[in-house]
RNA sequence: GCGGGCGUCGCCAAGUGGUUAAGGCAGCGGCUUGUGGCGCCGCUAUUCGGGGGUUCGAAUCCCCUCGCUCGCCCCA
């Protein structure tokens, strides 16, 4: 195989895919808006140091998926592998907390180089929202909501929410040094992963996957019971106000977040939709990070949404239920018009007819194969538009262009109902258009939608 | 980084050592030189991811290699 390809784990979206990624990213914007957040968009490339530092160099994701590389200049940088930490370095950079308490939010390409499987790519796309500057119990609950509204709007389920607290740095250094006494006892008992990480991140055998272990942890001691009171008493204020706010959660206390800067509230959404990698959306507090990053002391909380896995948990709710809010927001737009010509003059009146519609805010797809009608009408029928319009020879020669409705059960049953337009006057031929001229008694669904924007 | 599965036309796919590599979808042309869902006819892979080997003979067997995919790990 010779032919060039991209390289493995980056991927192409195809038109059909983009069409749903715009879907999907136009949902968000909406709602991103209605809750006063604003857009940033942060460098893809940045210094390495940004992500040792923010998101801890005992992780996996800067001990061994980072794309790294030194530039000319010999400084090194990395693609970033996530979006908090150039978030929060772009806030201090250009001393956007002086103005106070920030809701932002971002979208766009991340990298890590892991093996690609099902929901997990090389580079891949989140689209996520940051709150720096807010303290309460109240935002933790009113950023989930957030995720949980827009995932709802999507008109996919099968989602749930897992939600945990991790306490404080002092609290998890309390925690941290009963869990591995007790683990030490059971040393032997451990996986290999799991005796590694005694030393390197001990909390993360908590959520490890290995049966024995898990087992194992059954009787392990857990995070809540080394809380100080006022972590212990935030994070029930936090799980009330997801009560009034009507989210249905379940508290997993083994869920421990990969990103050293996580304290207090971290959550998931998962689906059952996916495969292994069934995690949507996940995010958490991050009252440390600011400071890390040599800003003021700032509490901040935030989640970032994978596209990829999103759209594949909308593909399946589509299919699911072909006539649901999901299978609407999958369907590729149709052109408004399909415009059939043939013969050298009627083109030539064609070209410039199209162009006049589409100057009035129609979506017009000319045939060019100047080929004979009946592969045109079939081209025209497969467009899905839902109107024809027709410039043959004998409408050239009299200025005028045939209207026909395609969306009729029986083909011919349109046939009586063509009429002609006169070519000098198109106004009202815009106009009928626009108004979706009552397509004929079909079962497709559209008429001409009103350009917005 | 470690395992499993798989690579035949744009897509789905039959073929598992013997002459011309099924079929379906899509595409193009025609039946129908002016009208779409159906039907019929024709066209579209000198070649089976790539390289080497075994054999009179390989898409089919062996080796290497590349790629895809699913899982572990980790996360979105």
């Amino acid at each position: 195989m010779t032919q060039l390809q991209s390289l493995r784990g980056m991927v192409d979206l195809l038109p059909e895919q983009t069409c749903r990624w715009q879907a999907v990213e136009s949902l968000a914007r909406q709602h991103f808006q209605r809750w006063g957040c604003r857009e940033v968009r942060t460098p893809m490339l940045e210094v390495t140091e940004l992500f040792a530092r923010g998101i801890g160099e005992a992780t996996d994701v800067v001990g061994k998926e980072m794309y790294t590389f030194q530039d000319r200049g010999d400084r090194s940088c990395t693609l970033r592998p996530e979006g908090t930490a150039s978030v929060v370095r772009a806030a201090l950079q250009h001393g956007l907390l002086a103005q106070g308490s920030q809701r932002l939010w971002y979208s766009g390409p991340m990298f890590r180089y892991e093996r690609p499987q099902a929901g997990r790519q090389r580079q891949f796309h989140q689209i996520g929202v940051e709150w720096l500057g807010v303290t309460s119990a109240f935002s933790d609950a009113e950023v989930i909501a957030l995720a949980w509204d827009l995932l709802a709007d999507l008109g996919v389920d099968g989602l749930a929410l897992e939600i945990n607290t991790l306490g404080t740095p002092d609290d998890r250094q309390v925690y941290r040094s009963r869990l591995v006494s007790w683990l030490e006892q059971r040393q032997e008992l451990l996986d290999a992963d799991s005796q590694q990480r005694l030393s390197t991140n001990p909390l993360r055998i908590l959520d490890s996957k290995h049966p024995q272990t898990r087992e194992l942890l059954q009787d392990a001691p857990m995070l809540e019971q080394s809380l100080a009171a006022d972590s212990l008493s935030r994070h029930q204020a936090v799980l009330k106000a997801l009560d009034d706010l009507s989210i249905p959660y379940a508290v997993n206390p083994r869920l421990v977040r990969g990103l050293d800067y996580y304290g207090h509230t971290a959550f998931e959404i998962t689906s059952d939709q996916l495969g292994a990698q069934a995690t949507v959306c996940g995010g958490g507090r991050y009252d440390g990070l600011v400071q890390q990053l040599g800003g003021d002391p700032t509490p901040a909380i935030g989640w970032a949404l994978g596209m990829e896995r999103l759209l594949l948990v909308l593909e399946a709710a589509a299919t699911a239920n072909p006539s649901g809010r999901a299978a609407r927001l999958v369907k590729e737009a149709s052109p408004d018009v399909y415009l059939v010509n043939r013969g050298e003059q009627a083109q030539r009146q064609a070209l410039v007819l199209c162009r006049q519609l589409r100057l009035a805010g129609l979506a017009v797809q000319r045939d060019e194969s100047g080929s004979a009608f009946a592969k045109q009408f079939k081209r025209a029928d497969r467009s899905g538009a839902a109107f024809a319009l027709v410039i043959g020879e004998e409408e050239a020669e009299r200025s005028v262009v045939r209207l026909k409705a395609l969306t009729s059960a029986v083909p011919d049953a349109g046939d009586a109902q063509q009429q002609d337009w006169s070519l000098n006057d198109l106004g009202l031929l815009v106009e009928a258009l626009q108004n979706g001229a009552k397509p004929g008694a079909g079962g497709k669904d559209a008429g001409v939608s009103r350009r917005r924007g």
